[in-house]
DNA sequence: TTGAGCATACCCAATAGCTGGTATTTTTAC
DNA sequence: GTAAAAATACCAGCTATTGGGTATGCTCAA
């Protein structure tokens, strides 16, 4: 199983189950030895000190700690370690994150086994690997910059009221502002986050992790 | 690998990467052969027909048709095949759907390979299995059993409906009943909760997993 | 210095949602 | 077989939200 040249993988995801299969599926690949894995992002960055891994591959979506997280902590320690993003969704603010966290690559979990030995084979040479999913993402964020779904500070604080199930009223109250003001705030955001209704907005607010 | 007394395996995820990962768990196990796999549930149906599934091994969580209408339909036409959900989350209400659909088995993601294996065990046997989360969620519903916040089924639905971003006038039409029943299923539903708004409702129901 | 973007503010009409009732018919449980 | 619980339905009135606008200072960058 140790071979000399093959590259030394780590996994973390808080799902036994793709764990052991991405083990299962790289254990006839003798180009890569799995030499460790974890549930817990909070315990990855201790056991890389003697591992002397060469790529990371690590879930996105982890409860204590973020795949954003610790690939940030990664990165600062072990700059070394390259580090594929694993995740269920190709959402536009994560990619963004993890991108800016200085990951290699991000697959999708929907992709299968070829698109894995790929992902892996470009990181380790060093390139980078994005699944088609993500590019498309990418694309279209680059295209659109922003531009439709630029939210500002004061229309975020909003939001935070909303959330705290705050009334127009009682917004302007907290704000000192006009309701009137409050209103046109809401119609703003609700025009730039392309929801109609507190649920839906609420919602984007979630998934944009803008509480 | 094909085998004469070996348990017919047909896996269904959205997530060909977990596909990809149990047929690699299973490819060793000579009890186990995988007779098919399928990303959409949707086609499940039609492919069972001629394959003589033993077990069929299904995700959740899955966009155009859930597991849960999965089962049930396969359940209808092919009672025959043992099915073992293999889900994300312990959600309360997803279990109980699921058991009242009529699955052998509930596991969770982050379970490894020898849960796995004692899951298709088990369930091949004709026996039931349940992860241990799955467990505790059963027995904890089992003891309190609604006891502290006893929404009805009706209501739940309802939430859910409110979820969906659905206005009263549409959860009406959808669910064949009057706007005012809707209206007063919501007064009961903010009167059980303890909560006032859409919002407080929304954060409840998340929090005590409703959704 | 001019224009873009932001925060502020107002008006009006329409719609949706909330409050606090009452009441009938199923279903379920004992 | 009865009583409780759930699901259904209606009314009236009130408040809040939404969507259509318009408009004014202010700041910052081209």
């Amino acid at each position: 199983m140790e071979k000399v040249n093959s590259t030394k993988v780590f996994i973390v995801d808080d799902h036994q189950l793709v764990i052991d299969g991405i083990q299962a599926l790289l254990k006839d690949e003798s180009d890569y030895t799995i030499v460790g894995t974890s549930q817990k992002a909070t315990e990855v960055l201790d056991r890389m000190y003697d591992l002397n891994v060469d790529i990371l591959i690590t879930d996105i979506n982890m409860p204590e700690m973020s795949g954003i997280v610790l690939t940030k902590q990664i990165k600062l320690r072990y700059p070394g370690i390259k580090i594929l993003a694993l995740s269920m969704f190709g959402d536009r603010h994560v990619i963004k994150e993890m991108i800016e966290a200085g990951i290699n690559g991000y697959i999708l979990k929907n992709t299968g086994k070829v698109e894995l030995m790929e992902a892996l084979e470009k990181v380790s040479k060093g390139q980078c690997f994005f699944s088609d999913e993500v590019t498309k993402v990418l694309v279209r964020s680059f295209k659109k910059e922003e531009e439709f779904s630029h939210l500002t500070n004061r229309e975020i604080e909003i939001i935070r009221l909303i959330e705290q199930e705050l009334s127009n009223k009682q917004i302007a109250n907290a704000l000192f502002i006009s309701e009137r003001t409050v209103e046109t705030h809401r119609k703003n955001i609700f025009r730039k986050t392309g929801t109609q209704s507190v649920v839906g907005l609420l919602k984007y607010a979630y998934e944009h992790k803008l509480i």
